[in-house]
RNA sequence: CGGGGCGAGGUGUACUGGCUGCACGCACGGUUUGGGACCGUGUAGAUCGAGUUCGAUUCUCGGCGCCCCGACCA
């Protein structure tokens, strides 16, 4: 992708925040932010959204099947669950023409996370034992009014997340496919370049369940959870739930939830009246479970961890792009057409290349840019660099001269 | 939701009870091109309401917005 005509910018004026993530991603222009905690995701920033997202799709894929549910739903679907009233983070939407003589004018709820819509989707289709076990996923925008949205994609109003959903015809088995869950985020935080510093933590399962339920923590020093390690069980407990005993013989670990997976019992599937008739032809309870992993978080994790003074350093599974390449041209047509070419067969051999076409502008604001946009490597063609290109990676100074087929078999 | 801070061109900021200034950006012209180039000419601004005052961007109160601390986070 060209620079030029893109929405690719840099904001090297914008201000400063108090979380890196804020700061860097605004300044690199990946995202705009809309009013608190809602941001537009602009094209940098959505290819890496977007590449969490297929990471996640994939993994997913291999324990359930895709769906996307509505985000704006009846409130009855909360009113059955008893929870129209208590999630105090519930947006309600009443039209604003509401009253008029030819509109409907009812509330609306934008909703926060789908057990209370799907349950009754599946409650029409999964009737019979022979249909269970199985799950549905989706990958969507989700709406929470916190009352205090902070620290840039962390805790956002409006944010994306990836939400699982598993029917089961007992608890048992629903305890089976959970373990089968954890096993899949466990990879997807691996391809994610956070495998090293998340772990699972138990928490309080809420109302639906006396069972824990898991969070997976990455360590983070801007994080806002605390997690305690009990050494000797090797378990980690979230604070809420951690004994005062361990609270009092270990230090607390900072972290942020980048996922969790929560038992529901059979609270959802009641309130939609969703059982399914088992082998002897009785009506059973089905037992449900849900599995959340925060995308657009993540990002936002991914920065604080991966950056140093000069920007941001993605890891190579979520970059926005592969390569940056810079032409350096000093208005010398005969390497302007260089480097257009070095682009054309980048691009012809499937490298995802951003190259910064752009004129009259200085190679000091280029080369910062290129930091600033953290793509893991770098490739200048200038009047220097002859017939060769100039590579290094964002981790590194070490710089190196290259053919053209050395970078894309470098790069491939 | 409690507490604190801040609201000025597109962005970031300074001064000020009467005339708003700077930098970046953007536009035009010219010179430049390996770590945020330079000259010139332009462009564009005081969150809203009430009060005090001859006069408010400035002072007071309130609303709204944003940031930060705390609480909350199913």
């Amino acid at each position: 992708m060209r620079y030029s005509h893109n929405l690719i910018k840099s904001n090297k004026e914008a201000r400063e925040f108090d979380t890196v993530n804020a700061t860097l991603l605004q300044k690199g222009v990946f995202i705009d932010q809309t009013m608190a905690g809602v941001f537009a995701f602009l094209p940098l920033g959505l290819r890496v959204l977007q590449k969490i997202e297929q990471i996640i799709r994939e993994e997913m894929d291999t324990i359930g099947a895709e769906v996307f549910l509505p985000a704006l739903v009846p409130t009855k679907l909360w009113e059955q669950t008893g929870r129209f009233d208590t999630v105090d983070v519930l947006f309600k939407a009443t039209p604003a023409n509401a009253g008029s003589a030819k509109r409907n004018d009812a509330t609306y709820v934008l909703n926060s996370t789908h057990e209370d819509t799907v349950a009754p989707i599946a409650g029409k289709y999964m009737l019979s034992y022979r249909d269970l076990p199985f799950a549905v996923y989706q990958i969507q925008t989700k709406f929470r009014n916190e009352e205090r949205p902070k620290s840039g994609l962390l805790r956002g109003r409006e944010f994306r997340m990836k939400d699982l959903y598993s029917f089961h015809a007992s608890d048992e088995d629903r305890e089976a496919y959970y373990e089968k869950a954890k096993e899949v985020y466990v990879r997807i935080f691996d391809r994610l370049g956070l495998g090293a510093d998340t772990v699972i933590a138990l928490a309080s399962g809420g109302d639906f369940t006396d069972d824990y339920s898991h969070e997976f923590q990455t360590k983070l020093d801007t994080g806002e959870d605390t997690i305690y390690h009990d050494e000797k069980e090797d378990v980690f407990y979230n604070k809420e739930v951690a004994s005062p005993e361990l609270q009092k013989a270990t230090e607390g670990i900072q972290v942020s939830e980048v996922g969790n997976i929560f038992p529901l019992g059979t609270k959802f599937t009641e309130a939609a009246e969703y059982m399914y008739t088992n082998e002897d032809g009785k009506q059973q309870p089905v037992y449900m479970a849900s599995y959340g992993i925060g995308s657009s978080r993540i990002m936002g994790v991914l920065v604080e961890k991966f950056h140093d003074d000069r920007g941001i350093i993605w890891p190579a599974n979520v970059a926005p792009f592969t390569v940056h390449l810079v032409g350096i041209s000093g208005g010398d047509d005969a390497v302007t057409a260089k480097a257009e070419a070095v682009y054309e067969k980048l691009t012809a051999a499937n490298v995802e290349v951003l190259y910064d076409d752009r004129a009259d502008v200085s190679p000091g604001e280029k080369l910062g840019d290129a930091d600033l946009v953290g793509c893991p490597w770098r490739a200048v063609v200038s009047g220097k660099t002859g017939d060769s290109i100039e590579i290094k990676q964002r981790t590194s100074d070490a710089m190196e001269l290259v053919t053209i087929d050395d970078l894309i078999t470098k790069l491939t």
